[in-house]
DNA sequence: TGTTAACCGAGACGGTACGTCACGTCTTACA
DNA sequence: TGTAAGACGTGACGTACCGTCTCGGTTAACA
């Protein structure tokens, strides 16, 4: 994170403190939630300013510039601070409809801040490899649970054997993000898509 | 396209002429060429500059201003100019070396100016609809072959019946984009994910 | 001027207008009317920002730094603008009274910008020469009034043979300035330094 | 000098020492000696950085803004530190031989820090009285030499008896820093405009 | 012999201005 | 009217210092 990697960063038992009057909390926290906020409320990511996130975080630009390079490692930041306040899914109910629980919390983004940013970032992730790291580590919890009921349904009989269960979130998840949010296919608008997929995978539907 | 002038007043019956000179043919092919060398040369989408484009075309900037509204309608014009002249894919193997074989070359690109400027485009599709038109317009040949491939499957009985044809193929497609130009997946990187994909499709579905 | 010379200030004869569209000649003016403005405000010559001229003259910085590479440049021009609007002196008296009349003048500045601006000026000759310049063209016409008086007073023989003119102006003239400009002497505060300074070189008192 | 501590406190009759750890000497000397090599190594007065300073003396930034309210003062007492370790002058000869030489020596310093940094003072002087203030006393002991010889002029009779010492001294004196200091008047670049005024000096008040 | 208060270096803090760049609009002379 | 050129006002960029403010760690006189 930081610009200059600090020597207790970098040799982590060796905890010799940096001389100097140490970064103040306080504007690591108010620029984070500044960029956030701005995310938030509308500002594409790459209409994003420095000025603006130093502003509303009421801090020099020079704060911002000392902890980090440049905005793209600002908003990786800021986004790896974000703690997914995701709703609870209750599962527990076929496969089927665990599955389509899950994946319609995917693209719905209900509450709060996460909802409205995650959205955003996606077009950024090819440029930015560290951001598409954290918005890995992110949504891993998410998957995560969607791999589990798979893997319940091959055992269940519901999903056929011979399916590669990292596979299979890819083709539930990828398309309905695509979809979701970048009108990907116009052959698609306008249907269930959740319901369609988890169909299209199910071999009991069959 | 045009800002003033819409096509379908141009196209009009009633075609009289319009006074003063009339725009350069030579100016457009110069525009739409320079924003295409600068996108193939990896200038990013979001970093193009009119100014860049118009010194690179010999033109002033208000040239492109007259015809285009802004930086993201001169992208959409480049992107349909681009004719896709992709390598033809020998088909007629079985259904799945035919799937393996078209996907293949969905994501692989080798050659030329649009292989080196779609991929920039995918995170510009959500800020951009209409650029996300001329995407799908550019894509759909390639897609309608997948669509035929599968309608296939189900004919000769390795795809089940019932399966929604669009929706099967954004399952094949959508990973395959959001992997090799987002690397969405870290867990799916290095494998080869065609391959996977067209497996676990065929024995969900069979 | 220019930061780069154009053609036509280049080769003068040869008056080639410059392409594009031309430098507006209000907003030269408006800059250095804020910049003259500002330094007679009080604004040291070293406090004054381009900003500053910007936001007074409504115009970008940009329009300003194209035209000038640096302030120094600016408050060059912005000085060679004045046009001594000074009092004008009655001549005629004595060698004697004239002198002190045209020393009086030189520093009491009584009226308008000029009188603000010039005392400024002087701590920044010795670092700007392009200053330099400009002041003394600007200083010429009374020092020439002030040689013409000294020359009169060799001819009436009120002021010894053997003085040279351009070395006595400058016994008169830059007392006065370090004095008033810069307390240069403390011995000399509160007296009628023009008179005693008149009254040593003129012969006749003796 | 002191921010807090004035000279009349710490010098009081109460000579109560103040608690807690005492100023460092070194510090003080390595700032003054940093702030005169700056100086003398070309950085003109008014770039001159306090932390260019700090960085040179190897002291942190509040360690001379604890002594030195400001950039201002702590060039005033720079330049209060040095001693005019000037080169001897021969007097004895007539007394524009010795005029000659003294003023001379006035102009050329041409040894040490000294005579790099006290033309570069000239120009400060008007914004900075209490500078001036010190530039005079520094500057007074030449200035006694000349008045000393002035004096002499005048019994001898070289000098016309009536003549302010003072003002006369100033006659020699400021022509030649507002000529060799600030380039004052064009027509006098390049003459020996020291002979020129002690002879003009003497013509006029034989 | 501690205590204590001001010192020290280092450097982060909120600011202001710098000089550069690209934006999208405009204004020339010429074709 | 269209064109190439380029100036216009705007606003963000990333940098450099400003003068102030913490940090942990001395350093000397007082208790």
């Amino acid at each position: 994170m930081d610009v200059t990697t600090t020597a207790a960063a970098a040799s982590a038992d060796q905890d010799r403190k940096a001389p100097g009057r140490p970064r103040s909390a306080r504007a690591d926290e108010a620029i984070i939630e500044a960029t956030l906020d701005l995310l938030a409320s509308g500002t594409p990511v790459e209409a994003l300013s420095i000025e603006a996130v130093a502003a509303r975080a009421g801090v020099g630009k020079a704060t911002i510039y000392r902890r980090w390079a440049n905005k793209e490692k600002l908003i990786v930041d800021a986004v790896a601070s974000i703690k997914g306040e995701s709703a609870p899914v209750e599962i527990g109910g076929s496969v089927r409809e665990d599955l389509i629980a899950l994946l319609r919390r995917t693209t719905q983004h209900p509450t709060g801040r996460f909802g409205m940013i995650m959205p955003c970032l996606v077009g950024e992730l090819k440029r930015n490899p560290q951001l598409a790291h954290e918005y890995s580590k992110l949504t891993e919890p998410r998957r995560e649970l969607i791999r589990d009921t798979i893997r319940r349904g091959i055992a269940t009989g519901d999903i056929r054997a011979g399916v590669d269960v990292e596979v299979a979130v890819s083709m539930l998840v990828a398309p309905l993000i695509m979809q979701n949010m970048m009108k990907f296919n116009p052959a698609l608008e306008g249907v269930d898509l959740v319901a369609k997929l988890v169909d299209t995978l199910l071999a009991a539907t069959s």
